[in-house]
DNA sequence: ACTATAGTTCGATAGTTATCAAAATGACGC
DNA sequence: GCGTCATTTTGATAACTATCGAACTATAGT
């Protein structure tokens, strides 16, 4: 495992440190339902995540912003509103990190 | 998924979000070998850590609370030294957190 | 008891982060 | 172009973190 690799992971990890932005990541994971064939978009409302937790909108902007840079999604405009999707080739490789065979 | 069990979930993804402290968590994985049965112990040498990675003592003793405090591992001290076994079941709980498929 | 080795605790510091309120941007419909 | 909604940027602040050197504790061998 090269060092520039564990950057990139503890990266994505640092991403899922913070129990908002972990809890916003999964709405999006469990969110489904996608619109998209290989079943990794979702839609990321913001204003409708804001409801539902306690944080402010330019906090959530900064979160989303946090995963968008760790790599964990992808983001683009809809409009008035985001969509995101998940980079699930992300997840499979913290996925394998944890792996204790290999 | 409550909200102490997001809290936790991002504790234990806080203490993998340091490059430092989670190359010693893969030396701990990856070292295997281990002497008990269930392959969950590893030797968990300090100073052997410190030759290989770049950073002081006590630093690394405050990585090894971190991911102790995480649940991520355990120590016992065995003489002079110190033994980690990972925590295989957290190391579970993460992957399933990582799951689209849940 | 003395020494050497392994690890921990303390105190300090520089750097990072989460959060907010306020102001700014972008998109849409009228 | 104006008002409104959704999101972003900016600037500030309080809290947290990684790291170090120095001092400390614990264990084992002599």
């Amino acid at each position: 495992m090269t060092e520039s690799n564990v950057k990139q992971l503890s990266r994505a990890f640092r991403a899922l440190s913070n129990p908002n932005r972990l809890q916003l990541f999964l709405n999006l994971v469990r969110q489904g339902g996608g619109d998209v064939s290989d079943g990794s978009r979702h839609t990321c409302f913001l204003t409708n995540i804001l409801s539902n937790m306690n944080i402010g909108a330019p906090t959530v902007s900064h979160h989303v912003k946090e995963l968008v840079d760790a790599g964990l999604i992808q983001t683009e405009r809809d409009g008035k509103q985001l969509t995101c999707s998940i980079n699930t080739s992300m997840l499979q490789k913290l996925k394998e990190t944890l792996d204790l065979r290999k």
